[in-house]
DNA sequence: CCCGGATGTGACAGAACGGTGACGGACCCT
DNA sequence: AGGGTCCGTCACCGTTCTGTCACATCCGGG
């Protein structure tokens, strides 16, 4: 279906943002809180694949959320990794014992972050959930993160399986410049709306020894769309 | 029509009691929120045509809960003014970026709110009506801005587009070249009348082939007219 | 039937727009 | 430290669109 929806609650902006930026390069999509409160209200609508939760948080500890999160019918099966600090190694035991799937040390690296991210979101959905879209011989497979071509493989970027698997899910509609930097690359980064030209054209010639490219089309004056039909 | 409905996000009461009755007076169907979670309540049965919502409010910050709105398909549809502070004033491009539609400075006019209101709505929903608009075997769909004759594509330019998008949301109707300066190009550019002419020319030409031209009728001395009947 | 204003129409030059290659920087892996 | 990948920005270029003009044509009134 739609790319993993992944869950930050964490009070330090600038390492949620850090997190953050990170994992939505990695194509996921991202939202975050900064204390239980308003997780719990994104946990209503967004219904995220994934939570990443801080030990230590204003209102209530992490570990408090996690522990009423698993108790809860509702929100039990959703995977949870805890942040830790060093110092708070010593209670890595608690931690799992409050039902986290898995734990972090801060500082950690990106790479061994989404490492642990897709070692626990692989055991979380049995048998992989089968999100693959499927669009005029192209398959995009959003569970291995895999884009193919008939049997070949189609090579993309992060931003670009990003542009891609938004396209795919919205196609036959027009979408301006602004729209996708707030809907691809997240609603607070800045760039240059002329950016998206030139991921498009990546994204373009990815798809052109496929002859896929023309899927991906201009609409002079208002942006692009993603259609099989001509035009 | 029924009256349109306005949801207040806003937790400070005076504030909220006073723009909603404001509101009210002014002829909207108003309804409350005091957090984003209440707010979410109400928007599944409420679907308001338009929300107001504070910057800073006590469980989410206002912002979040534009984006995520703005993320949904179920309700990215729904304009959104935010309400700011003065000293949140530079935030503004955050604002918009965040997928607010327009944003209102405190302390502001009720004058100047309802100003705001009327522009949104009136960008937001041309006369509330279909996506897709059809008139005698011509089809415009304004989500993926596309335009065919039968089966056939139409190719036309932007503001051929525009100006056939303003026809068929106000066919049997006269306007003067004025008017249509006004409501096509834009309020505020100058160009002389003639242009309309020239546009007008372009649009039927592109309907030529389909025979569609006579659609796009001449009165003289008046202006142009988008009609089935002849004459 | 003739006249004058209004409208149709083709041409054109400048502006706007999008495509594209290149570049420097950030980040990560080895 | 070195190499590689990815990203955002820029400059340049061809294409398309746009507004204006000049001239042709049309229309109604006298």
């Amino acid at each position: 279906m739609t790319a993993k929806r992944i869950l930050i609650v964490e009070d330090e902006k600038p390492i949620r943002d850090l997190v953050a930026f990170g994992l939505r390069r990695a194509g996921y999509e991202v939202s975050e809180a900064e204390d239980c409160r308003s997780a719990r209200a994104s946990l209503v609508d967004q219904r995220p694949d994934l939570m990443l939760v801080d030990w230590m948080l204003p209102d209530m500890s992490g570990l408090e959320l996690t522990r009423s999160l698993k108790r809860d019918k509702e929100t039990e099966d959703i995977p949870v990794i805890m942040l830790t600090a060093r110092a708070e190694e010593q209670d890595k035991v608690g931690g799992l014992e409050g039902g986290a799937d898995d734990y972090v040390t801060k500082p950690f690296s990106p790479r061994e972050l989404l490492a642990r991210i897709q070692a626990v979101m692989r055991r979380a959905s049995p048998a992989g959930g089968e999100d693959v879209l499927e669009f005029e011989g192209l398959r995009l497979d959003d569970s291995s993160h895999r884009v193919s071509a008939g049997d070949a493989e189609v090579a993309l970027g992060p931003t670009e399986y990003r542009l891609l698997h938004f396209f795919m899910t919205h196609p036959e509609r027009v979408f301006g410049r602004g729209q996708l930097l707030d809907r691809v690359w997240g609603g607070n980064t800045y760039v240059e709306e002329r950016t998206v030209d030139v991921h498009i054209r990546r994204l373009r010639r990815a798809l052109e020894p496929f002859a896929l490219d023309r899927l991906v089309q201009t609409v002079r004056g208002s942006g692009y769309r993603f259609s099989a039909r001509e035009g």
